[in-house]
DNA sequence: TATAAATCGTACCGATTGGTATGTATGGAA
DNA sequence: TTCCATACATACCAATCGGTACGATTTATA
């Protein structure tokens, strides 16, 4: 029941412990340079410096570096939101009061370092997106599955009375997102998690006004 | 009443049709190539070979390339974030009202430029914010402004009995504007204004909920 | 008209970037 | 043992970056 795993919200940490290889081991460290940094001026010469990998190395796995942000995003990137924000919503047995949980244990899990770097999807959207094809439609892919799943599970509610009926599951579903990442991005300018919890906040008052009353 | 002057929110564009001299043809290309490419990827070459003003211009009226994007928060897209989304606040004789004729109004004109491009506030935010404290403070700021402009209002349309006891004002504010951001943020991705209209009638429904019934 | 200050133009610089060329070490198949 | 693909390591490259030095020219002031 709505719950979600210990620190698997915080974004920069390994999901697994697993040695990894040398590929892994240079993705990895992409992932974090390019969340940090940005794609652009992610410095593929500080990736090296951070693993000890050698260009050739890196050359050898990855043929360039978009080449290597398109592995990010495919195999790093997608694996989390589904795990963090996806995967979540397949055990609630009532959405408003699952995600209104989801919420609330966001602000309480996310940390001070996850808050200023910012949602890794969101990042490379607002940088990538206009700018190179391939980074856009990985992203709205992920974008998409995210939409596709709160609505699914928004259609259920409304059969089963829980939300009122002048709710368009697809409508609710992104405006859910819009405003979760613009709460994002609000504490990650701010700096502290005070903008959030408004956000959020507002965001639950939203969720309980569409609550159906019996 | 609630009305925006035509072109006002398309961002790209002059907002004054005087000559300008030599500082404000900088500012001004540089405003446009920070808004499409972001602060570290925007090319001083690129704005010389745009403007045809020479480098010995551009380093008499700014010390560096930091200096060029302060001003270009402090005098282009302060003024336009105000002209745009916190002037039209005080000519609302009810905020609801008001507020969904604006977003209304914003889907309208944004044009396909301005979606893919994003919101110039927002872009900077996200890329600068985490790295360079003069360009976070200034960015606060303007959102600051934002949200008390528009807690201010909402204060006073709770007071008149126009809204539900329980919202708080601030925190409507920073809903509202995350919202807003984060429907622009997905429209970018998407690149088409589908999104924008759902996350736009999702707030608005939000907007309409809070209304006090009489 | 003389002088100083403001406003540029041109040429150059060191640093960093992504990318390449080429060499070497290793491990399994024939 | 021979062979060959995989997996690296090292050295180098052209291009671009922001920034500077300094000369030239225009404008304001006295």
């Amino acid at each position: 029941m709505n719950n979600i795993s210990e620190g698997e919200m915080y974004w920069w940490r390994p999901l697994e412990d697993v040695e990894p290889d040398t590929r892994g081991i240079i993705l990895f460290a992409a992932y974090k340079e390019i969340h940090s940094q940005g794609f652009q001026a992610a410095s593929l010469s500080n990736i090296l410096a951070h693993t000890g990998v050698t260009k050739g190395a890196l050359y050898h796995h990855f043929p360039n570096k978009t080449a290597l942000g398109y592995a990010v995003i495919d195999e790093v990137i997608a694996q989390r939101i589904h795990l963090s924000f996806i995967q979540p919503l397949q055990h609630f047995e009532n959405p408003i009061d699952g995600f209104i949980e989801l919420i609330r244990q966001a602000g309480e899990t996310f940390s001070i370092t996850d808050i200023n770097l910012g949602c890794p999807l969101t990042n490379l959207a607002q940088e990538m997106a206009p700018i190179d094809e391939g980074f856009r439609t990985r992203l709205i892919e992920i974008y998409e599955e995210w939409h596709q799943s709160i609505a699914s599970v928004m259609t259920e509610a409304k059969k089963s009375g829980q939300i009122i009926d002048d709710v368009d599951p697809y409508t609710l579903a992104v405006t859910i997102v819009a405003t979760m990442e613009g709460a994002l991005s609000a504490a990650k300018v701010a700096q502290n998690l005070d903008k959030l919890y408004h956000a959020g906040s507002g965001l639950i008052q939203y969720l309980q006004l569409i609550r159906k009353q019996q």
